[in-house]
RNA sequence: GGGGGCGUAGCUCAAUUGGUUAGAGUGCCACCCUGUCACGGUGGAUGUUGCGGGUUCGAGUCCCGUCGCUCCCGCCA
């Protein structure tokens, strides 16, 4: 017999009964009934339910034994009596009479409860990451991590690409996020980069004519957390693709989601083809470049019917050149006042002057508002709208950018109070025809509005004739549920588009050559067109798990100021490493005073 | 770097709004219990109310500062 296990503690069934079997695992719950006890024996599998007898020679010590501490029994395999059946779990029509034990693994009290769900402080959590992925949630959420890997890893493979491994020591980009920096030993002074994405080598895989090339890569960048966003390093299934069009991407990307989504959630997702949105269409009419589908609702402009207007607030917006934007929300018009004022201080919370809003209710339009407006007006806005009784009609107006963006708010959280979120959906939609240029709000110059190495639409003769800021890119973002799931791009592979793009965006030719020269001489030496996205995993995964944060579905991750608690990382080190790197820490004055 | 929320027993929470000795569940310890499966029962131990000041006859509660966790803004080509 096997020293520690004949079947794990999911598999035995009543075909077992009466074979001898070993079973080791974590104590998970313990019922002592003095005369008998009844341990739930837990591994990665499932649970058995052990019996012990008082005549057994260990039975003294039963009641002792604490929850977590890992044993092995042996001993029979017997059946349930029917009234004591358990349903709940699979091994529940039978169970092990125990006539061995042996403690492999003793457990002292725990911090916090792995049976139970209960909430524990962050800190343990993460401080005692192994308890918590012993508990079920978390256990099942990477567990769910791995086989949608294994999946997506099928599934690239089926679409004819092959997985290829990319440099974690690299250089530092100018562009981008913040790197995190190694120091090197051999060079003084210089130091390597961690990878924020491989971009520039998936394209120089490329051009060396692999022309499939997916991985499931780690990028790496110190920017601060979001509860979608973990600190320091995250995984991408990146990809890239010669010879292709933006549809041929966009292709192998649905057919990808939608398998594993599918796959993996009773929810229902999009069928391929997806929507596609243009960029300014996005951020007009949801006040955002990555809309959640699932809310019904949507802005329209309506600046055109109040140039003019008696009602001056509005007018004189519109005179200004900016924008007034209304929601429609259908059947709420009988909500209490206490409704339209709990939604205008939200709206101010998110930066707006204040919020109009008329309800039309027995054919009539009831609003503070209504005594400025004309009945052309209100005709106007009730066609602009669709309009029916019952329906509600709300107004933003400010600078047209301001407009949309407080719009965008207004709309989650109307979607959310009225509870119009269908949760039982997976709404894809694609964000498409980003503008190549956009202008510095600061310094107000020219500068690249997102990737720099995408090409833009139409070539050199856009660069050359159109004002940049009218210049469209290749260039695409894929949102799921209103979380971006990633961008990607058809890449721009002509150096001499290449120094025109980065010419318009204030880059002497020497400065690309210089950045970038690795990938610029491999373009001179015969590229293929070609482009790539690359999906985000942990926000895949976190999608198909329903955790509202990322950390819930990454085995070890930082907190949120980006520590390690469990390996107490970042940490100091010896003065001799740091001599070696030719480093020399810069404490903070207070810091240096202490003895 | 900035803003919001939270911080009471190992853990989850309560404490009648400033009033006597800070409670409950769970976990822990001891004992009882032969069919439970979140077993049940009896008893017990456990608190620098995050920390430091202040106001007050009196502070878990009010004020100031600080630390920690979290969410958001900035940031994320």
């Amino acid at each position: 017999m096997h020293m520690y296990r004949t079947h794990n503690c999911g598999e035995i069934r009543k075909e077992d009964i009466g074979s001898e079997v070993r079973l080791s695992g974590w104590v998970h719950r313990v019922r002592d009934h003095g005369g008998i006890v009844f341990i739930d024996l837990r591994d990665h599998y499932g649970l058995t339910q052990v019996v012990i007898d008082p005549k057994m020679d260990f039975y003294a010590g039963a009641d002792h034994w604490r929850v977590e501490t890992v044993l092995c029994f042996t001993g029979e395999v017997v059946a349930r009596s029917a009234e004591t059946v358990n349903e709940k779990i699979a091994t529940g029509e039978v169970e092990l009479a125990a006539r061995q034990m042996e403690i492999l693994g003793p457990a002292d009290v725990l911090p916090f409860q792995v049976a139970v769900e209960e909430q524990a402080p962050e800190y343990l959590r993460l401080k005692y990451r192994f308890l918590d992925l012993r508990r079920e949630k978390l256990h099942n959420n990477i567990r769910l991590r791995s086989e949608v890997i294994f999946e997506i890893r099928r599934i690239m493979s089926g679409e004819g690409f092959l997985e290829y491994q990319t440099p974690i020591l690299t250089s530092s980009s100018p562009e981008g996020a913040r790197d995190y920096l190694v120091p090197s030993r051999l060079h003084p002074g210089k130091f390597y980069a961690l990878p924020q994405a491989p971009q520039q080598f998936k394209q120089l895989l490329m051009v060396a004519g692999f022309d499939r090339y997916f991985q499931i890569a780690p990028c790496f960048r110190d920017e601060d957390a979001r509860a979608d966003r973990s600190p320091g390093e995250f995984y991408q299934l990146d990809m890239e693709m010669s010879f292709v069009t933006q549809d041929d991407v966009f292709g192998v990307v649905e057919r990808l989601l939608h398998a594993v989504f599918s796959k993996f959630s009773f929810k229902s997702s999009d069928a391929p083809p997806f929507v596609r949105i243009p960029y300014r269409e996005a951020v007009s009419r949801y006040g955002t470049d990555k809309p959640d589908l699932r809310n019904p609702l949507h802005m329209v402009d309506v600046s055109e019917i109040f140039r003019g207007s008696e009602f001056n607030a509005f007018s004189s917006v519109v005179a200004k050149g900016g924008a007034v934007k209304a929601i429609a929300v259908r059947n709420i018009a009988d909500s209490p006042r206490s409704f339209y004022d709990n939604m205008i201080a939200f709206a101010q919370s998110v930066g707006a002057k204040g919020m109009a809003y008329i309800i039309w209710a027995s054919g009539e339009a009831k609003s503070p508002i209504a005594k400025f407006l004309s009945k052309e007006e209100l005709d106007a806005l009730k066609a602009a709208a669709e309009i029916k009784d019952g329906d509600v009609l709300f107004f933003l107006a400010d600078k047209e950018k301001n407009a949309c963006e407080i719009g965008g708010h207004v709309r989650t959280e109307l979607a959310t109070r009225l509870k119009l979120i269908d949760e039982s959906v997976f709404r894809f939609c694609w964000i498409v025809d980003f503008p190549m240029f956009e202008r510095d709000e600061l310094t107000g110059e020219i500068v690249f509005s997102h990737n720099p190495f995408s090409m833009p639409q139409g070539g050199i003769d856009d660069l050359l004739g159109k004002d940049p800021l009218d210049i469209l890119a290749y260039q695409y973002d894929i949102v799921c549920n209103g979380i971006e799931l990633s961008s990607g791009a058809i890449r721009n592979h002509r150096p001499e588009i290449m120094y025109k793009a980065f010419e318009i965006a204030g880059y002497a030719k020497s400065a690309v050559d210089e950045k970038f020269g690795g990938m610029i001489s491999a373009f001179k030496l015969g590229a293929p067109p070609h482009g790539g996205i690359a999906p985000g995993i942990d926000r895949i995964v976190m999608l198909l798990a329903g955790e509202p944060n990322i950390r819930e579905v990454i085995a070890f991750p930082f907190n949120q100021q980006a520590q390690d608690l469990m390996m107490n990382a970042p940490s100091e080190v010896e003065s001799r490493q740091l001599k070696e790197l030719h480093l020399q820490v810069m404490r903070k004055p207070a810091e240096d005073l202490l003895p």
